[in-house]
DNA sequence: CTGAAAGCGCTTACAG
DNA sequence: CTGAAAGCGCTTACAG
């Protein structure tokens, strides 16, 4: 950094006091007299000053930022919820701080110094796959730590979750509604917990309904608009075909339907296809997506939310966990069988 | 911060050295006789020290960190830009702090906080609207400042760009390739550099091909898919319309086509297409989009390039530009007029 | 209400 | 190659 900035030294010396008082000023106004408050208020404007954060989390061993990583920056999905973490954040007055768990750089060791380094005061974890509870080191003398959307079976820490597999079942209530009896899944990435979830939604509500979860009915995907179509590729080499589809998310419904389209079959009109999340485009997509709204930016203001009590409160890193409920958006993508 | 973690003492301590040799065989190994290397890096596993980043900071008065300014962090778009810099940026050993310009908080004020708190080396904007340049305080002593897509013509700050204009022109020459004659442009949002720019490259083509801009085949938009549609309802009500439209991005491209499917017109078949971004979508949606492709994690990268060259450099603030070429992707949703 | 003083954990000339 | 010492800019008991 340059230097010349001014420092609380700077400001001092002008206000005619000591620094212990602009400190306080700034800290506790209620502190110091009125007159002395007016004063530095007075030296700070006409000096330019601005705290040096750097100094003052030494000393009050803070960081005032958190972290959220995440498995993939470049995805929106995960960008919405960031965007909610980030406005909550800010208006706590805290800073954020992003890493890309796709980065080798992150490793655990490397999340650990994130919070020993004094860099963070709380974590947000987007990635379940990331266990925390690994890092060496006391866990009572960790910062605060919150999974937020994916979690972790191994470990208690609390998260902030969607009620993935009640979305699921809503997917498929919706289309046994229809009349449809033939249902398929396309499914997440294997080991995702969301993935897990989600076909244990499909599954037991399926059962529920009397229906059968027919092996190959069940296709298997990775969240990508190209699994979608590699779906699509399969459910027209089958002999008996599902009616309909319910995707784990969007991106493989739409890749799903287009892949459909390109070999004459339409959507609803020959399958119908149910996503999960309601991303942007799925309101403008060719058909209309039907599907699971999850509110993404709501998510993330709630788990970070959830991690500034936990820092504030300094208090135990209870396990915990918040689950959202997911809706269902009827559109154009489904029909009556 | 929680307290106890293991200091630099603690590990000059158990090595039975200084604080210094600690230290210094962290920064500068080969300053160390190999013998004492090798008890520091013992006496650190056994520890299990890590650097507290916020003393380092404070001693060297530098923070280890970059800000980005990102006017929607919610927004595919910017997300894929802000994966890019997070990439480069941590395999450089720099942390990325994020912060959403259309938060109340990021104040031009806070923008200088940022850089005076010691927050940051240096600063990534994604929106061209900030005025880094109006903060208060010399420029010399400004850490370094880099635009990254947008960019603001009322100063001559660095910044890294796409073509705009260039891949307008490539949209519209491609349109006219087509034989079509009759060509329309769904604008960004007024006041917005790339509206500027992508509406610039279409009206110089237009000329330069000797076609008609008319003025009722200029749509305003706002890049969201809805303004896409609303797009839609206005070619619609055209009594002469044009047979192909440029859109100044993609989701406007489609929220066009959905508009005009709803309402029973075929793209290609009445009217062609072309988008601008080639975002996630673009390649499955139905008819896949023509469009003009920004490597938007490469404009990233590149962007943090440029200014970890600035930090590491320490050197002038010199005004430069980059610019990235863009390039046209053919797909289904233009054909022959 | 205010100030003097210690100290947060590190780094870096300066001596040796 | 190594150590003693000062200092980065702030905050906070402790006195008064």
């Amino acid at each position: 950094m340059t230097k010349a900035f001014p420092t609380i030294q700077d400001v001092a010396r002008v206000a005619k006091v000591s620094t212990a008082t602009v400190s306080r000023a700034l800290s506790f106004p209620e502190r110091v007299s009125k007159e002395t408050r007016r004063v530095v208020i007075d030296a700070i404007e006409r000096t330019g000053y601005t705290v040096n954060q750097t100094a003052r989390n030494l000393r009050r061993k803070q960081s005032g930022a958190i972290v959220v990583l995440v498995p993939n920056l470049g995805n929106p999905f995960f960008s919405k919820i960031l965007s909610g973490i980030e406005a909550t954040a800010s208006r706590e007055g805290l800073n954020v701080l992003i890493a890309d768990t796709r980065q080798p750089q992150v490793s655990p060791r490397l999340i650990g110094e994130y919070l020993h380094a004094n860099r963070a005061d709380g974590l947000i974890l987007l990635d379940g796959a990331l266990r925390p509870d690994l890092i060496p080191g006391a866990p009572g003398k960790r910062p605060p730590i919150v999974y937020c959307c994916e979690w972790n079976e191994d470990n208690d820490l609390p998260s902030v979750r969607f009620d993935n597999s009640g979305g699921a079942a809503l997917a498929v209530r919706h289309l046994h509604d229809l009349g449809h009896r033939r249902i398929g899944h396309i499914l997440g990435p294997a080991d995702n917990v969301l993935t897990k979830e989600r076909e244990h939604g499909v599954r037991c509500t399926l059962d529920a309904l009397g229906l059968e979860a027919r092996r190959d009915w069940f296709f298997e995907g990775d969240f990508s608009l190209a699994a979608g179509a590699r779906a699509a590729a399969q459910w027209l080499a089958l002999d008996e075909r599902p009616t309909a589809v319910a995707a784990a998310n969007d991106e493989m419904a739409c890749g799903f339907i287009s892949g459909l389209h390109r070999a004459g079959v339409s959507v609803p009109d020959d399958v119908s296809v149910v996503g999960f999340d309601d991303i942007d485009i799925a309101d403008q997509f060719i058909p209309a997506l039907t599907t699971v709204r999850q509110p993404r930016s709501e998510i993330g203001e709630s788990a970070a939310t959830a991690l500034i009590e936990r820092i504030r409160g300094g208090g135990a890193d209870a396990a915990e966990m918040k689950t959202l409920a997911a809706e269902l958006i009827v559109r154009s993508s489904t029909r009556t069988a």
